[in-house]
DNA sequence: TGCATAAACGGAACCGTATTCCGTTTATAT
DNA sequence: ATATAAACGGAATACGGTTCCGTTTATGCA
């Protein structure tokens, strides 16, 4: 039983404009929904009522479940396009300073990312499926732009090359995950302990 | 071991009325609600419906608030519960076993509860303030359990002595966790590796 | 054995949040 | 300016937690 047949050969005339563009309201919309989804989630938790983020957002329910069919629809964009600026900050960064710093400040970054959602973690773990896929996107989002920083940092010397970027990614999410619980401050602290190591052994060996 | 232990035999003061002893249809009622909810949160997750599980108990869902009121001391009291059985095993298995073998299965045992469990473990980073002192409690109840099988193996020179239980339940139950999205058995192998390396040490130095 | 009493029970009612439905509004093409 | 379909808003509905209160029943006592 589904009605959604948007794809239909006649009715249509060749050489024309399938499909009308995007409704520029419906773009804005969206937009805000999300920025007012960030907001809400970072200042309620992702358990924050759908209408209370519709309300920030200055639109009625039925257009937040026009762009997310459900609930953890919207979280999963929030998280991605928090991914997504996380993982973009590596080439600023890179682009503005010398490698191993570029490397440091973009961990530090990282870590305030996983550091402000740790209640997204908790949905993650949280059993329901649609969460699934966002372990893979953090993955493949964020490795390729660390591996960079790495490559360049060991590159210019300034650090040893024995470490892949999977594993110290990992290494400080677990970190920032487990050491928030002592304070934010802590999390940073071992994180930047993590990436001194590095440092070190560019000249230990 | 064991948590019905408010039995007074004399049961009235002299001159006052002390209070009733618990109702026998209370107590049955109790136990079952436990026994239910311990079935539906592992069959259907520690979300599963209140209602359900009164339905399973037999019971109505006034007694289910009776005896805990809210939902979350009902997810609580199961978890205690388990740990308690978790921890009951320590003993019973150093009885059955050499302290190597006695070790190593209860760490078998661990595990699984702890993967069994992980929708538990995202109850605890739910944020609900319920749930602050389970943490307290896994470890008070599983560290002297786990020590105890611990320097039995020490004393009879079967394992390292260098090793905390404390360090030592926190890496096995991370790695449970973690691991446990491989599958249980990966967790298993881990785990086993780590007891592993406990006797290796032994013979080591 | 029968009675009084308070504990325990059951489940309807209530509350808050997710999700659906549909009549109304509006951006866009012509 | 008009037609049209996308987009909108929000009332209605579904569902799960929690409360309330009238009814039942185990227990102590005469």
């Amino acid at each position: 039983m589904n009605d959604e047949s948007k794809e239909q050969g006649d009715g249509l005339k060749p050489g024309e404009k399938a499909d009308r563009p995007v409704r520029a309201d419906a773009k804005r919309n969206l937009d805000g929904l999300l920025q007012a989804a960030m907001a809400v989630f970072a200042s309620s938790g992702v358990d924050a009522p759908v209408r209370e983020i519709a309300e920030k957002a200055g639109v009625g329910i039925g257009t937040v479940y026009r762009h997310f069919p459900e609930r953890s629809d919207l979280v999963v964009a929030v998280f991605r396009r928090e991914i997504d600026a996380c993982a973009d900050a590596a080439p600023i960064l890179a682009a503005e300073h010398a490698p191993g710093e570029a490397l440091a400040r973009w961990m530090q970054r990282f870590v305030d990312f996983i550091a402000a959602k740790r209640g997204l973690a908790a949905a993650l773990h949280s059993g329901n499926p649609a969460f699934d896929p966002l372990p893979a996107y953090f993955q493949q989002r964020l490795q390729p732009a660390l591996r960079s920083l790495l490559d360049a940092a060991a590159a210019a010397g300034e650090m040893r090359t024995d470490i892949a970027a999977e594993d110290l990614l990992n290494a400080a999410a677990s970190l920032s995950m487990h050491a928030y619980a002592q304070g934010p401050e802590h999390a940073r602290r071992m994180v930047s302990l993590l990436v001194d190591g590095l440092r070190y052994g560019a000249v230990q060996r």
